[in-house]
DNA sequence: GTGGTCTAGACCACC
DNA sequence: GTGGTCTAGACCACG
C-alpha cells in the first residue's frame, strides 16, 4: 500500500498534482499495483489535512489519464497496465532527472559535486 | 551577464518563481555578480514570452529580498553582498536536493541508480 | 446592509479606492455596522460591472486597515470598533471637506455662492 | 496669472489630469484669460517637482480639447471663447457639486450639517 | 458558493 | 527607454 504520510505538500506547485504525482511515483516504485484500492476521499482529506474536493480533483485527473477506475459513490481502484506503468516511469524520471541537472548546472557544480550533494542528502532524509 | 536563455518554464511552478529561482541560480553559480545590470521588464518579458508584469512581480520579490535593488525610471541593479550570496546558496542547495532526493527515493530508485540518472542526463542538457 | 446601487465609479479616482472609500462612507452613516457582511467578491464585481480582482483589492486593502475580516471559503465581515470609527470618520470629513473647498474657491466662489451650490444639487440626487 | 503654488498634487488622481483641471478653473475664476501666456513647460514641472513629460502631457491634452495653442519650439498661450468658458464652468461646477453632496450624503450628513462644514474648512484653508 | 493567487495588458510618471 | 500601478480573467483551495 502507497504511504502518503511521505507527501509533505510543501513544494510551491498545486496540492492536487502533488498528490498525483506521489501516486504516479508509488506505481513506478512497485508500492501501487493493479488492483490496488485507493483510500478514500474523506480518509486521504483527513490524512493529509487538505479538503476532500482538493483529493477528489486528483483522482478525477488520475480517472481521465486512465489509472485508477472509480465507481460512483465507491472505492477507487489502480488501473495499471504494463504500457501504462513504463509510460508513467519514462515520465517522471525524464523529468525529475531533467530538473535536478539543469539546477545543479546551473548552480555551477560540477558532475562530482552533485553526486556528493545526492549522498549528503541521501542520509537525511527519513 | 545571466543567461536567460537556458530557463525554459516547463517547470509547474508560477514563471515569476521560476525567474527568481533562475537568477538566484545566477548568483550561486557566479554568472551574476554584484553590480550587474539586469534585463529590463521589458526585454526579459519579450525573449520569455511572458507578460512585462510577471517580470515585475520577479524583481519586486527580489527586490523586497534585498537581491537588487529597482529606482523608476531608471535600470535595476543586482545587489549581493557575501552574506546574502552564502545564505542563497544554502537555501538553494537544500531545496534542490531535498526535491530531488525525495523523487528518486519515492520511486524506489537506489543511490547508485540516482547517481548513474544523474550521469545519463548531463551528457544530454545542452 | 450597504447600499452600492449609489456607487457609480464616475469618479477619475481608482475603483478599488472607490470601493474602499464608499464602504468608509456607510460605515459613518451608520448604514454599516460592526458585524455586517459584506457582499462577496463576485456579486459586488457583477453588481458594479468591474472584476472581480478589483473587489478583492477593495476588500484587501480594507483588511489590512482592520476594518473587515476576511478567511477562505467563508465570507467577509465588517469589524468596526468605536475608535476605528472615529478615526474613519475625522479621515473621510477632512478629505472631502478640504476637496470641496480647494476646488470652489480655485473657481472664485465665494463661500456664500458655494453653499447656495449645495442647496442646488442636495435636491437632484436622487 | 493663474497661480501654480495652490495646486497640491494630493490627490490620487493623475498629475496630468490634476495640471489640466488647476488650469480649467482657474478659467472659471478669471484669473485665466484668453490669450494669457502660460508658464513653459520647463518652468512649470520645475514649480511644481514633477516630470517634463507630465506637464507636456498636460498641455497637450487642453490643446486637443482646443482651450491652449501651442506654436511648436515656442510659448502656449490660452485660445478662451466665451462658449467654451461657459462649457467649462458647467462642467466643473457640475462636477464638483455632485462629487460633494453625493459625499456628504452618503456619510449621512443633513443640508445644514454641510454647509457647516464648508463654513469650517473655508477658514482653515490659506 | 467563498476568498487567494498568477498571468496578462494598458496606462502613468520618470530618466 | 525605465519601473510602478490598475484592471482584467482564469485557476486554485476551501466550506
Amino acid at each position: 500500500m502507497l504511504d502518503f504520510t511521505t507527501l509533505t505538500l510543501d513544494d510551491g506547485a498545486p496540492i492536487y498534482a502533488q498528490i498525483i504525482r506521489h501516486i504516479k511515483r508509488g506505481a513506478v516504485a512497485g508500492t501501487v499495483r493493479d488492483g490496488d484500492e485507493l483510500p478514500s476521499r474523506r480518509v486521504l482529506s483527513a490524512l493529509l489535512g487538505v479538503n476532500p474536493n482538493t483529493v477528489q480533483k486528483a483522482y478525477r485527473t488520475l480517472e481521465e489519464e486512465g489509472l485508477i477506475v472509480s465507481h460512483t459513490g465507491a472505492k477507487s481502484y489502480v488501473a495499471l497496465t504494463d504500457d501504462r506503468l513504463a509510460a508513467v516511469r519514462d515520465e517522471l524520471l525524464e523529468t525529475d532527472a531533467r530538473a535536478v541537472v539543469a539546477a545543479l548546472r546551473q548552480m555551477g557544480l560540477s558532475r562530482d559535486e552533485a553526486k556528493s550533494l545526492i549522498d549528503t542528502y541521501w542520509e537525511v532524509e527519513p
